[in-house]
DNA sequence: ACATTGACCTGAGAGC
DNA sequence: TGCTCTCAGGTCAATG
């Protein structure tokens, strides 16, 4: 679930919900969530204290708090946010609860633990600190930049986008998106490929995952031509009719058309 | 430099 | 219904 778009889904939901209340209470329900920071500290950390604003940056989601510090969220593979009143209304795999004074909640739900929480005091460090690339929606991050990370590369290009040195934000699922939308094999090298072809792909990339956040990453919202809510072996493909192909690509499945996707 | 594999975790869904 | 198996949208470390 949680690639850029989804991230960015959950910022702006957190902004229509979590902003400018007292939190209450804090309950970490799975300690090997957090990095490098105790139950205690992060509830000392939050406690009294306001969510004042949000900010994303790849797959990272950070809420600033009025004391200044900022709580770091990332949602591994199956993490996202809920807000909810009741307790029987909670997700089943609660791993943060936030009780705010007007009696809601907010859960980070996480069932299989491998997302990220801490606490931090610059995001710009948290950045430079991980070594992320650039965010991919970055309006700075321009076709030169994109080249430019890439040039020299022997790399696949499928891990190339996945890469979150070179550029932050893209995951499996988009990867995917885009280079079938660009007609371009998974497993082909960077330095296959001609300006041409990788101009395309930077075009696609930015636009899908632009789409993606106004259809709030919701498959069922998304376009017939899209290959993401399809994403199954013997499926169609919204193209040609052709049969949609499950191969293994720097260890993750990747769906692509062999027919619209030439190597 | 880059690909591959397995580890980290848990549970949903498929197949029997 | 219940059991077993496979797989999952991420990252990290070890290995070739």
């Amino acid at each position: 679930m949680p690639e850029l778009p989804d991230v960015e889904v959950f910022r702006k939901y957190m902004d229509a919900t979590s902003l400018n209340q007292k939190i209450e209470e804090v309950e970490v329900k799975a300690e090997r969530i957090l990095q490098n920071i105790s139950p205690g500290e992060l509830t000392a950390g939050l406690k009294g204290n306001r969510f004042e604003s949000t900010k994303r940056y790849g797959k990272y989601l950070f809420a600033h708090l009025d004391n200044r510090s900022w709580l770091i969220m990332h949602f591994g593979m199956t993490g996202f946010l809920e807000y909810f009143k009741e307790l029987n209304q909670a997700p089943s795999h609660v791993r943060l609860l936030i009780t705010f004074t007007n009696g809601y909640h907010l859960a980070y739900d996480c069932q299989r633990k491998l997302g990220q929480l801490d606490l931090v005091n610059s995001v710009k460090n948290f950045v430079k600190q991980r070594g992320l690339g650039p965010d991919v929606l970055d309006p700075n991050f321009d076709f030169n930049s994109f080249k430019q990370t890439l040039s020299r590369s022997r790399a696949m290009i499928k891990s190339a986008l996945m890469d979150q040195e070179r550029m932050a934000g893209i995951g499996n699922i988009y990867a995917d998106e885009i280079l079938f939308q660009a007609g371009v094999h998974p497993k082909l090298k960077i330095n296959q490929l001609p300006e041409k072809r990788l101009k395309e792909i930077y075009h696609q990339m930015k636009n899908i995952l632009k789409e993606a956040i106004d259809y709030q990453a919701d498959p069922s919202k998304m376009p017939d031509f899209w290959l993401l809510p399809k994403r199954d072996p013997g499926a169609q493909c919204p193209a040609c009719g052709g049969e949609i192909e499950k191969i293994k690509v720097s260890g993750r499945s990747a769906y692509l058309c062999p027919n619209c996707q030439i190597k």
